[in-house]
DNA sequence: CTTGAGCTTCCAGTGACTGGAAGCCCCATA
DNA sequence: TATGGGGCTTCCAGTCACTGGAAGCTCAAG
């Protein structure tokens, strides 16, 4: 397969894909044209990438799990490890973001949003009273 | 002022706000020796800013805040706009970043998380039967 | 033989900092 | 007066995960 063909199937994007090739997480054969030569195991391996990255697990966390995938004698523990600690870091960002959200819309209903210049939102990032 | 003062009363880092004049954001007088040397309403923008970033604002959208904040002829309607905008890309992230939790979450208490190697969080990845 | 799509490499840019090196400047103490 | 240490300066490089673009080779169709 060249790579329009697994960029395709896998939903990742050619310039994405020679990238992971470029840091190591793919390693295509090369046809005689210096073409990338995809296997089916690569293909695969991209797929695993696409669904690892969409859970939003980091490039090094999904170089870890594809390792653990790979490695017959992994312990289930280890992966479980891994994803837990994802959990909680996701599990942080939302309270983080909701806590954003919740000022920032106190801040909207508060403002008329109209031609005149006063605007409680302006206030609060200036000090509260400005 | 010196750099030190102004980064521990504002919160923001010495870095952070060098990194702020080179882009513009502030732009403070120099004493004769080189040193930076802000006055009290360069203070009162690194803490707006400090604010604005807090809230999530980027960089870009912090010019356009302070902009307005300086504009005695704004109508809130446009800060409004803004943050309106903001708050939904805010409310997109935390809808993303929730669908993950979910999926990992039923995955992570699928797994029991042993010394055996098989586990599903690895078979989902591999793309539901791996 | 030409055209155009697809492939190659390499370089640069994104956002918002952050770390580190090399080198002034200033103040306090011995 | 020397020195030591902390604070300040600039500049360069790295982060993360791509993404855009340029220049040029390859291949299949007409």
């Amino acid at each position: 397969m060249n790579i329009g063909e697994v960029a395709e199937r896998s939903g990742i994007p050619p310039k994405t894909i020679r990238y992971y090739e470029e840091i190591g997480l793919v390693r295509p054969q090369r046809s005689a044209n210096g073409y990338r030569a995809f296997r089916e195991s690569d293909l695969h391996k991209l797929a695993f990438l696409g669904r690892a990255r969409a859970l939003g697990f980091s490039i090094e966390d999904c170089r870890t799990l594809l390792g653990l995938y790979e490695d017959e004698s992994r312990e289930s523990g280890q992966v479980k490890a891994l994803a837990e600690e994802h959990l909680t870091a996701i599990d942080d960002k939302i309270a983080q973001l909701q806590s954003m959200r919740d000022t920032l819309s106190h801040l909207v209903a508060a403002c008329h949003g109209d031609h005149r210049p006063d605007c409680p939102i302006l206030s609060d990032l200036s000090g509260g009273r400005g």
